[in-house]
DNA sequence: TTTT
DNA sequence: TTTT
């Protein structure tokens, strides 16, 4: 029967993608995604909880990443949960979780009215951001906008 | 940063729920649930690949889950990705992803290939099926039918 | 700005579908989906609140729809929320909303137990309902099976 | 049956929100949020095409949206279709829809080519925007941080 | 107008 | 390891 597998992430990256590329022209691009949830425990006291996620993207929407995305931006995610077996040295089975993303949207990253002074190797230099003729894209998998 | 964490499932359950009650009234179920995708291939021919999702419900869920959903069974899930850490028997960081759940909708049917004559022990037993009054519902994070 | 206009809904058609056979090829169909809530209200009463949704599909989905989907079948759709404007007899500007349809699954009908006896037209005539090799699919966006 | 009728937003206030305080404590407030979604057509032009959506908050999360949303800001939303049907001046039976909202999250932003200085009357006037303690929480239906 |  |  065919199913529903559909997993939707709003946070901030960790870190700039780690992107490889693969003979044949495959390229793979591995991105760390927190979100952060805020609710009041019973003592009334503000509690955050941060949920690291492991985010695949494949080809066009690789280069994109690689080209665009960096550590702290803000981005919304579509895409499908992924598990990954293998063997470690000991001989386990273990089995390990990936975010295969289908889309994503960048939203920014720190807010305005932020410091970006020091931000040496950050997001938004050298000059303002992600070029609009991306940053207003919704980019789809497969998709090659060069 | 607020974030969002969301997970929406539609697949079939691969065995009964595992269900423990706690000390101080906390029950928790686990659910195995399948997602499969189908797809043709480069040559054309028909694949199918199918997802195992490992299902955590607390509480007024869980009794829920405990009482009304079976092997087989068809289910419509909304819940958020959670990481557990710990360390294995060889000393090693390992970690393991869940989703817990925060609604569910029972859909009814069983899988493909099963036979829908003579389901001792199955979802519809002894008679008819869920309780419309159950059935009906979607059931939320912390509802208490009982 | 990139942004992100999505809806999902599970429920039931109120009719055969609606299609239209157009210039050049292309075909539309729509759907009447209702999706329905149970709640109790503050007298411990139970309630439903049924929604209606109009759905529209174009080319392969809209020819998928008009073989398959029948009066009754409970579906799972995703698309997104599109308005249409227009100015009706009296001159006043009315505007209108419809669901466009990206996917959908066929997750059967009428739940196991019911009688399909009389039900003449019924989508699960003559045998066992919708094929399994379409039944099986999810279908997405301009996806031709045929 | 139960269903599921969920819609997901992310985009921009068209307008500060209109709130209205009706007898007995109740709050409403209606917001237009504008999605923009930009794709290349066959001649390989970049079109823009934008959806309102009319929104609909109630009581606590309403007097939030009074409180700190502005014409402008990005928001993230989490809802359900609902249809109000009446009759208009000439007899007629019409229906329009709105979007129930159960939460949201605040993503900060302003729409592009506004300017960044002198925002007079903006969501971050007098001083540097929604306050932390707010900014930073998704908020859920018949929330009540006051 | 669906479904339970 | 992000963000506020």
């Amino acid at each position: 029967m065919a199913g529903v597998n559909k997993v939707i992430l709003l946070g901030n990256l960790g870190a700039d993608p780690e992107v490889k590329h693969l003979e044949g022209d495959k390229v793979v691009a591995n991105l760390r995604l927190a979100t952060t949830e805020a609710y009041k425990d019973r003592a009334g006291n503000r509690v955050e909880n941060t949920e690291w996620h492991d985010l695949e993207l494949w080809d066009g929407q690789a280069k994109i990443a690689e080209q665009y995305l960096k550590k702290g931006m803000q981005l919304y995610v579509e895409g499908k949960i992924k598990s990954d077996s293998w063997q470690d040295e000991q001989g386990n089975n273990r089995k390990r979780i990936k975010i295969r993303v289908l889309s994503f949207t960048m939203l920014g990253g720190k807010p305005e009215g932020s410091s970006p002074s020091g931000n040496t190797g950050n997001y938004n230099t050298p000059s303002s951001g992600p070029s609009p003729s991306v940053a207003e894209a919704t980019v789809e998998d497969d998709d090659l906008p060069f």
